[in-house]
DNA sequence: TCGTTTTTTCAGAAATTTCTGAAATTGCTA
DNA sequence: TAGCAATTTCAGAAATTTCTGAAAAAACGA
């Protein structure tokens, strides 16, 4: 691996990071690369720093790419392929939320959605039911959510974030000066 | 397997998934069949219910206590081990996503904040540290984000998550009414 | 203590995933 | 279309992970 020891140490974590996650090893070690890298990389510069083959930086690439983590681009004048990852790191965010989102969250909520139209027979099979229904209105929380902050401009998003729990209070506030109810229905 | 047609598709589902996390397929399994399960199992309820080893539900159990997702209990007069997932969905999202902090974006924040005191030479490594900056302060945001929000009572937290983006009229129609200013600087 | 039940450990088998080198394919230019 | 550069594919090798059965350990009651 030819890497100054500050990337190296950074992209050796991110590869174990990676197969925590369904990605492998070498396909994070790429990504980490691409990522603290000056400029778009072609294959042949992946190999060299990494040190691993040349038909696995080719089969990262190609995973990478299926995910939209990175982006090809070309120079004048030079046949290969050069690759980078976005510049804005709230992009990647994005990026990588919407595509786990795809693969996980999705899948699974048309699953439960067909599991909970079912009709069944045995307490056991209503009880689980009754679960997966736990679990579906879970999801569907959490993708809603997401489905609006997705559509707020990152500048916004780190003001709502940077704000945290002091939401609340102005939720509170909310109430205060409203008059309380709205739509949250509580029953206090 | 022996298992209702639905729980079976469910925890089948839930294997799969599982193993795109760092979870193993057997553990998903055993995790799926505890969450639909009326009441606690022991060991060998699961063996029956999923057809592998007794050890490997063994292994699979130390795991998913290792994670702090499932809680041993105990029936009078039965020295056996009955397992169960908590009742409430919310406790186990909390669980998990603590877990996973710190299993994942805990070690990362440290590294990168060595990585960022280091003195460095080159640009290149001037650059990278740069890139690592900006993942760095990513991380932070968020989880100080999460930091305020784990501590919302359950009813508060999906109040905030029903709400999404009309947060943000909220905090105008703050604005409005409190004549501005407040901590939030915006500069519009 | 001994005998019984339950759980854990662990070495090796089985399965799966990752990686490589060689060959095939693609795409370009002359 | 021949020749070259770049990329992709893929069968098998290598590495890793998962799983099992057997044995050990732990927990308990008599």
């Amino acid at each position: 691996m030819q890497l100054p020891p500050l990337v190296q140490t950074f992209v050796l974590h991110f590869g174990e990071m990676g197969s925590r996650w369904g990605i492998n090893r070498t396909v994070g070690q790429i990504y980490a690369v691409l990522f603290v890298a000056e400029r778009p990389l072609n294959a042949d510069e992946i190999v060299e720093r990494l040190g691993v083959s040349r038909s696995n930086v080719s089969m990262g690439l190609k995973e990478l790419q299926a995910w939209n983590l990175v982006r090809l681009q070309h120079r004048p004048g030079d046949r290969r392929d050069y690759f980078a990852t976005p510049e804005d790191v709230w992009q990647i965010v994005r990026t990588l939320v919407e595509e786990r989102k795809k693969r996980e969250i999705d899948p699974t909520l048309t699953i439960l959605r067909e599991l909970l139209m079912q009709r069944v027979e045995t307490d056991a099979e209503r009880h689980a039911q009754a679960r997966l229904g736990e679990m579906h209105d879970l999801f569907e929380l959490f993708t809603g959510w997401y489905d609006d902050m997705r559509r707020l401009e990152t500048d916004r998003l780190v003001q709502l974030l940077s704000l945290g729990t002091k939401v609340q209070k102005v939720l509170e506030m909310k109430d205060r000066l409203t008059g309380r109810g709205g739509r949250a229905d509580k029953r206090d």
